[in-house]
DNA sequence: CTCTGGCACTGTCGCCAGACGAGTGCCAAT
DNA sequence: ATTGGCACTCGTCTGGCGACAGTGCCAGAG
C-alpha cells in the first residue's frame, strides 16, 4: 500500500483516539513510517489537495474529511477482534431473556455499552417474518381480540368491537380456518390469502369475518408498528463540548420513529456505514451509522446498528456491530422454529 | 401576604423566565410592589438569611434556592389555565389509539410536547388492576402461549414449554376454571386464589397446570416488567450550556429501569413535586419532578409526570400534567369496561 | 418602626495587546 | 525522492483595564 495512504490510516486513527487534530510531527513520532516529518507534510498536502483531510485553521493539524474516513472503512480498515471481555458480554447477554421484548431490550442495552455509541435496534419486521398462530378470544360484551402471533417471536394484539354479541361456535370455526390459511406464510401474503375469507353466505358471520379480516390485514400492515428501540443516548453527550450544539438537532431527530426507520430502512442486509453527509437528514451531519441485519442466515429480518460522531473507531463498531447481529440471529432462528 | 413572600414569587417568576439572577431593580420595575429597590434589598436580605434565595457571586442578582422553590410551589403558586392550545393538544391526541402501547406512547409524546421538558409515563400497574381475561393457547410442538387481560387494556403474553404434548380438552378446562377464578379479581389477589388451581388427582393435568398457574404468577408478580417510558429527553440539551455538563449523568439515570420506578414510585396518587436535593440519586440535583398519579378517580394504575431543571415553570407544569393525568384516566375508565 | 435615596464596594464580563507555540509551506541540499 | 532548516501564520493563553450590575450600609424622612 502507498505510503500516502498509510499516512490516511495513521491520521484518522489518531484523531479518533486523541480527538484533536493531528500533525506531521507527532505522526512521524507515534507511527513507526521511517520517514520524516517534511515527508510526511507532503503527503498531507497531497491527500488535502485530493480531499480526504483538511485543517480547522491554517497552523493546526489535520482532520479527516468524511471522504477520507469513507476511504478508510473501504480500503485502510483491518478487522480489530474483540476483546475477551466484550466476546463475554456477548455470549452471555441473552441468558434468562423471557420474551421478544426483553431479547431487544437487552441487545441495544449491550450495543450501547460496548460500543459506547447510540444503539438501534429494529424490531423484527413484521412483513418478512411468518406467521405462527392467530388467536381470536371471545372477551364478551361484544370484544374479540385477536392475536397475531410471528416465528419471531413477535405478539401482536388488538381489540376489536364487533357490532354484535359474538358466538364462541362462530369464533372458534374462524379461527381455524384462519389459522389453516395463514399459519407458516408470511405477512405480506396475507392481503391475498385473507381474501378467500370474506365471502360467505352467513350474515351474522360475513359482518364479524370481514371486520376479523380488516383488522388482521392493519395489523400486518400498519408500518408504523415497526418499532425501533434505542439505547445509550447518553453517550451523545460525552462527545466534548464541541458537540454540544449539536447534540440537540440530533437527539431530535431519534425520537422521530419516521426518522430512524429511514435511517435503518436502507442500511439492508450486509454490514452498511453512512458516514456524516452521507446522511440525507442533515441534522446527522456530524454523525456516522454503523448497521448490518440480522435474522436467518441470507434472510434478515430486520436491522440494528450504532449511531456516533464521524470520529469514531470504525473496525472496533463494525466488528462489535456484527457480532452482535450474528448473535441475536443465531438466537431467534434456534429459539424461534 | 406579607411582601417578603411576594418579593419571593416574584423572584421566582422573572428567574424561571430569565434564566438569569435578577436584581432588585429590575424587580421594582417589573412588578409593581409599590416600594423602592432599596426596600426590596432588604427584603432580600432577609429571604436569604432564611435561605430561600443565594446569589451565585457577591455582586450578582438572586436565585431561588431549592428551598425556596419548595416555598413557591406549597403556598406561593396559583394555579395557571392553560391555554387554548394546549387545552384543544390534550383534548385530540387519544384519537385512533388504537391499543395501550399506543395510548401511552401518545401521552408521553403531548407531555413532553407541551411542557417542553422530559416526560415520563409509568405502563398502567399490573399489581392494581383486575383481570379481564385469561387466555391458553396450544401453539403445538409442547408450547402452550398465556395471555393476561387487564382492564386497563394491558396484555401480558408468555410462552410456556410444556414437558409434554398438551391436549386442547384439558387445556380448555383449564381455560374456563382459571377465568372462572380470576376474571375480575386484582392482579395481587392471584396468589390466594390460584392455589385452588393446582390439587388435582389427575397427573398430566397436574404438571401442566402447575406450569401455567407459575408462569401466570410470574407474569402478575415480575416487577421489573413494570414498564416506564420517557420522551423529549432532547428538552434536556435545550437547558443553556451551563447544564451541559450535568445533561449527561441525568441522561444516564434516565436510561435506567430501575431508577425510573423508584423516582415515580413513590409519587403516589395525588400531585407530587420533588425538587432539587429532594430526589435520593445525586446525579438528578438539579432537577425536579412534577408528577401524580392517574386512573379511576381515587384509585390510580400508574404515575405520570415531567422532569426538568429546578429552574422550570412550576405553575404551568402542574397544570398540564393535572390535566393530561386526568383526561387518561377518563380515557381508560370509558373505553376499559 | 418603615421606607427611601445616596454612596462606596465588589466581583464578573468583555476587550485588547502581547507572548507563545504548534504546525505549515517552501527551498536548497543530499 | 527525501530531508533539515527557516520564515510565516494563526489560534490560544495570559494579564491588565474599564464598564457594569448589583449589593450593603447609613442617614434622613414619614
Amino acid at each position: 500500500m502507498s505510503r500516502k495512504l498509510e499516512v490516511l490510516r495513521a491520521i484518522v486513527e489518531d484523531y479518533v483516539a486523541t480527538e484533536e487534530p493531528v500533525g506531521s510531527k507527532s505522526l512521524a513520532e507515534r507511527h513507526a513510517l521511517g520517514v520524516s516529518p517534511a515527508t510526511i507534510r507532503n503527503d498531507m498536502a497531497l491527500l488535502e489537495e485530493e480531499g480526504f483531510i483538511t485543517q480547522p485553521h491554517t497552523s493546526a493539524g489535520r482532520v479527516p474529511t468524511d471522504k477520507g474516513y469513507r476511504l478508510f472503512v473501504d480500503r485502510l480498515a483491518g478487522v480489530k477482534p474483540l476483546s475477551a471481555a466484550e466476546r463475554r458480554a456477548i455470549e452471555s447477554f441473552l441468558e434468562g431473556a423471557v420474551d421478544l421484548d426483553d431479547v431487544i431490550g437487552r441487545t441495544v442495552r449491550l450495543l450501547s455499552q460496548i460500543t459506547r455509541q447510540v444503539a438501534v435496534v429494529q424490531y423484527p419486521s413484521l412483513t418478512r417474518s411468518t406467521v405462527r398462530h392467530i388467536e381470536l378470544v371471545n372477551l364478551g360484551t361484544r370484544r374479540v381480540m385477536i392475536v397475531l402471533i410471528t416465528d419471531t417471536g413477535r405478539v401482536e394484539q388488538r381489540i376489536l368491537d364487533a357490532k354484535a354479541e359474538v358466538s364462541d361456535i362462530l369464533l372458534g370455526e374462524l379461527r381455524a380456518r384462519a389459522n389453516a390459511l395463514c399459519v407458516g406464510k408470511r405477512l405480506n401474503e396475507l392481503p391475498d390469502l385473507l381474501i378467500s375469507l370474506a365471502p360467505r353466505a352467513d350474515q351474522e358471520e360475513e359482518v364479524l369475518s370481514s371486520l376479523v379480516v380488516s383488522m388482521i390485514l392493519e395489523m400486518a400492515i400498519e408500518q408504523s408498528e415497526e418499532r425501533i428501540v434505542l439505547s445509550g443516548t447518553a453517550n451523545l453527550a460525552r462527545l466534548g463540548p464541541d458537540f454540544t450544539h449539536s447534540v440537540r438537532p440530533v437527539l431530535e431527530a431519534l425520537e422521530e420513529q419516521v426518522v430512524l426507520l429511514r435511517l435503518l430502512g436502507d442500511a439492508a442486509e450486509s454490514m452498511t456505514v453512512r458516514i456524516g453527509h452521507e446522511h440525507e437528514l442533515h441534522s446527522l451531519q456530524g454523525t456516522s451509522l454503523v448497521a448490518t441485519g440480522y435474522g436467518r442466515a441470507g434472510e434478515p429480518v430486520g436491522t440494528m446498528g450504532i449511531l456516533g460522531p464521524t470520529r469514531m473507531d470504525y473496525p472496533g463498531s463494525i466488528a462489535s456491530v456484527r457480532a452482535v447481529a450474528q448473535y441475536v440471529g443465531n438466537f431467534l432462528t434456534e429459539s424461534g422454529s
